[in-house]
DNA sequence: CAGCTAATGCAACATTGTTGCGTTTTGCAA
DNA sequence: TTGCAAAACGCAACAATGTTGCATTAGCTG
């Protein structure tokens, strides 16, 4: 992992990520770089375009796992994830939004790490139809 | 589903859930309710458990799903989803804390319906150790 | 205690993600 | 430009988790 490559199946991969306004999963995505490559090689991308800090993981509350590009983060720098998350009832696209400080105080035996807060609901695009 | 019925192994499924200090997943139930019935069962009665609103459905961070009875919930009401869970990155183990109020700001068209806020970190007894 | 139907067990399938290994390709440097 | 080390890939096989259909069993109610 000390020198990355710049494959076609990952500028295909990083490609779909960035030209999306949703995060995707990765079905998704394999489905989007049909016949590019392999379903195992997606998953090895997603995983280092994640440890190089390119794209991150996102959790949505049914549990499936997305990926996306982050509006702060495309510089490479440690992502922080302390920012919110807008998950879509109707059409499950989750969408990454502004950061926001988020203060809770919890007893002192707790040391708190990451914040992860996502807000379920209706999105503007599915509020209109 | 009109006429909910209680059986042995719904019994020792939710027994297990309200002995538990933290959230468990299906397969940890299983575990705990050896022999008792199918792997299927197990999938069939939580989710029975949770449209008739005596357990809830916590994604981890990880997006591991798990099962908890939590504490203000346990008079069969509608539940109250915007309460935090604390998710610790040494033991797994995730807990119900008591609710917050979480204020969020959004822009008028999306429109919230339900908050969900981890914390991951480290929790008491993973401190002490 | 008889009958309706909820609940179960079993088998089979689907999806998502992982691992090992031999082969191909990339980037770098001679 | 060519050679080479290792990064990346494809394929096959496996593992974990969750779902569905259907015949059988067992709770509840009258």
């Amino acid at each position: 992992m000390s020198n990355p490559r710049n494959t076609k199946a990952k500028q295909a991969v990083l490609n779909e990520i960035n030209q999306s306004s949703f995060a995707l999963s990765q079905p998704e995505i394999f489905d989007r770089v049909q016949g590019m490559c392999d379903r195992v090689t997606v998953y090895r991308i997603l995983e280092r375009l994640v440890t190089e800090n390119i794209i991150h993981k996102i959790v949505n509350v049914d549990g499936t796992i997305n990926y996306a590009r982050c509006i702060r983060c495309n510089d490479g720098h440690e992502h922080a994830h302390d920012h919110l998350h807008f998950s879509c009832i109707t059409c499950k696209k989750i969408e990454c939004l502004e950061e926001h400080l988020i203060h809770v105080k919890l007893p002192d035996a707790y040391q708190i790490k990451e914040l992860f807060l996502t807000i379920s609901g209706i999105c503007p695009s599915c509020s209109l139809s």
